[in-house]
DNA sequence: CCACCACTCAAACAACTGTTTTAAACGTAC
DNA sequence: GTACGTTTAAAACAGTTGTTTGAGTGGTGG
């Protein structure tokens, strides 16, 4: 386990950041998530951070820059995890102690999320709507660092939950994971489509609680006998 | 038919718009989608629209005020559209026509929705896109204008999926349509959490190819049996 | 003691923001 | 023609934005 050498659980451990630049990082998530990238201005970040204006632009080379460490900061080691449980869980199948079905696979996707979501630095939980922003008001500089590592990840959940589905054709397994992934990522960052204007008896807000009711309508929907049951009226 | 009195869709048919007027709306709608509230600034509309910068704070009282009327002027026509199509549904069903199960009910939902990605103008498109960046950012000013009508549509939402799935509590018929209608938002969006960073199989800009794979999709998640088939590992 | 270092500070920079003002053009009715 | 309300034009408003500057801090090793 410990030497598997195309693994990515042991790689880079990320930059370390000074006092203030910490401070900084941690101000700026707060912001960002509540007001947006725009709407942020660096002077709100350093009051709040108690540090002078100008450390911004000297820990960081920009504003840009400082957005983007804040996301890599969270990204990286969650990116990291989900690969770890995609890696157990093919280690479990070849060992005959597990199989490719859904559930297990998305398992692979909720854990990590559900983690996110529990960090008790409160810093977990950020991210996830952090990241549910970048994903509709798309920035370019987040867009272009992270395809990389986004678009690896995706193509493991890809193979693992076509094994899972194999009677699917690729195209539909595709479209499973983007329907599956997007319900779950906003269902974690808090979207609540019904909340958001007027109340609703649904608080999303308990970690447990999006997990009990979303893990069973995301496989039940992955699940779903591909289209064309009846030709409809 | 015509005359239904409580039915909303005979209601009150929206402001009119002057020549220039309309020309700020729609240059709005496409800067507001792209770049978001912040980053849009008047002079970036009025050079897109081609009218003078002072016409928006004369014909809207100020830049905030034009972001709501962009949004209402879209908004207003859908919601009463769903109206529309949760009346016909109900009336079908009254005459033995037709039965509440979760497609008729979700339907509801998606002939609105496609027949606004399908506008020639752009415009509805456009719309799907702007309300997601609304429900992630949420703007105080939207959030409190709408909460009315959205809430209205919610709970008629609401009532019909209950008694498609009345096997499920109140509780869970609230989560599913909150997942839902989630899910399909996104897709029609065009969020596509998939594309966004690296490429991917799924190009969803074809508003029927989402609805074929969307809907199966959101039937399936909306039909499962309840939490608790198995208690899990 | 000195030089060097990473770092902080207050101040200033030019550019841009939403909004207001003033002046001019427009068509229409008297 | 002249007066009128409506719409547009360009300029100016005060405030905020991200960024840079240059002096100054405290601490470490020679």
């Amino acid at each position: 386990m410990k030497s598997s050498p195309s693994s990515a659980a042991d790689a880079d451990p990320g930059p370390k950041y000074s006092e203030t630049a910490t401070r900084i990082l941690n101000a700026a998530e707060g912001l960002f998530v509540e007001l947006g990238l725009e709407a942020t201005s660096l002077r709100l970040i350093t009051q709040k951070a108690a540090v002078n204006l100008a450390a911004v632009n000297y820990h960081f080379r920009s504003k840009d820059a400082l957005f983007e460490a804040v996301f890599a900061r969270r990204f990286a080691p969650w990116a990291r995890e989900c690969l770890r449980e995609l890696d157990a869980l093919e280690a479990r199948v070849a060992a005959g102690k597990a199989v490719f079905d859904v559930e297990a696979v998305m398992m692979c996707y909720v854990r990590p999320a559900l983690a996110l979501s529990k960090d008790p630095s409160l810093g977990g939980a950020l991210f996830v709507r952090l990241f549910s922003r970048v994903l509709v008001e798309n920035h370019r500089q987040v867009r272009e660092t992270l395809s990389r590592d986004w678009g690896h990840l995706v193509a493991r959940y890809t193979v693992a939950l076509g094994r899972a589905l194999p009677q699917l054709s690729s195209e539909e397994v595709a479209w499973r994971l983007h329907l599956g992934l997007s319900v779950m990522f906003h269902a974690f960052a808090g979207n609540d489509i019904l909340k958001l204007f007027g109340r609703s008896a649904v608080s999303a807000r308990d970690p447990d609680l999006i997990v009990k009711h979303v893990v069973p309508f995301v496989v039940a929907g992955m699940s779903a006998a591909p289209h064309g049951r009846h030709p409809a009226a």
